[in-house]
DNA sequence: CGATTAACCTGGAAGC
DNA sequence: TGCTTCCAGGTTAATC
């Protein structure tokens, strides 16, 4: 479900939650989600201090102390929710959340820096989400990372880089945009948005784009990930941050999942395809 | 090698 | 009120 503006903004949320806590127990409460588990992952993770929560493209990056970094993948439906307890941990304090259920599939129980508890759990009715483990040294190297093209929001973002991205691939120019090797963090809706604020189809051969439409494109892109960002993402169905309030983002789309809307441009009807396998929203009048 | 398709799961909405 | 079909913010193994 989530992509970059959304995955940014539970990590936001979970920043000053688990920054500097110490990591007391862990829930875990099946062997694998997409993937299994990583190997002793509730060992691993007992004890450790975290560091901090980054963010590259859609994986979340959790630092601990004992120099390996928790990569999460939220999938379609992955999702972090907070409770925060007493504000000490002293006797008569002791504070506990509901039990685990349904598609609560994982609960660490925490130490804040200041002194107080919290638990943060992940849900994932689907479990297309997934969680591993790095070296934090080798992190940029690990198979996962290397696949990953330039950040959209980096200084590694530009017309020339997307270019070269693009050359050669005769694939629709939506395919390739949604290929986290081209640039990581886009997903459905907003290489859709980008689009059509490049003016550029959907349809359109990727390496028939050239330095012009690269610049409008990048930009494009930029754009609409900065403002999403602003507006706490885009809840469609069942996203929301950490903290649980819904993004806002989807009241500002132009054209996705708004088919036989007018569009705001031109006029004429939002049309909606399927590219491989997935909807497509466009306008044909403004999308060349 | 590049490029579509199917598969992984569940739940909600729409159609009959 | 069922029951069926389709669809969904993603990734990846299999197939053409």
């Amino acid at each position: 479900m989530p992509e970059l503006p959304e995955v940014e903004t539970v990590r936001r949320g979970l920043e000053p939650v688990l920054t500097g806590a110490t990591i007391r127990a862990v829930d875990q409460r099946r062997p694998d989600l997409r993937f299994p588990f990583p190997e002793r992952f509730a060992e691993r993770l007992t004890g450790a201090r975290i560091e901090g929560v980054g963010r590259r493209a859609k994986f979340l990056m959790f630092p601990l102390s004992t120099g390996e970094t928790v990569l999460g993948h939220l999938g379609m439906t992955g999702r972090f929710s907070v409770e925060e307890g007493a504000k000490t941990l002293e006797p008569g304090a002791f504070y506990a959340p509901d039990p685990p259920k349904g598609h609560e599939h994982l609960r660490l129980d925490l130490r804040k820096a200041g002194g107080g508890r919290a638990f943060v759990t992940y849900s994932d009715p689907r479990r297309f989400g997934f969680f591993e483990i790095v070296q934090t040294v080798e992190i940029e190297d690990t198979p996962r990372f290397r696949a990953l093209g330039p950040e959209p929001l980096g200084n590694g973002f530009h017309a020339q880089a997307l270019l070269e991205k693009l050359s050669g691939r005769k694939m629709p120019l939506k395919a390739a945009l949604l290929d986290q090797s081209v640039v990581a963090g886009l997903g459905n809706i907003y290489v859709c948005e980008a689009l059509y604020l490049a003016g550029l189809s959907p349809r359109r051969k990727a390496c028939t784009v050239g330095a012009t439409r690269a610049g409008r494109l990048v930009a494009a892109i930029r754009d609409v990930l900065t403002k999403a960002i602003e507006a706490g993402g885009s809840t469609l169905r069942d996203y929301a941050a950490a903290d649980g309030k819904q993004g806002a983002f989807q009241q500002q789309f132009h054209v996705y999942d708004r088919e036989g809307d007018a569009c705001g441009q031109c006029g004429r009807e939002v049309q909606r395809i399927v590219q491989s396998g997935r909807s497509t929203f466009f306008c044909g009048g403004c999308q060349k």
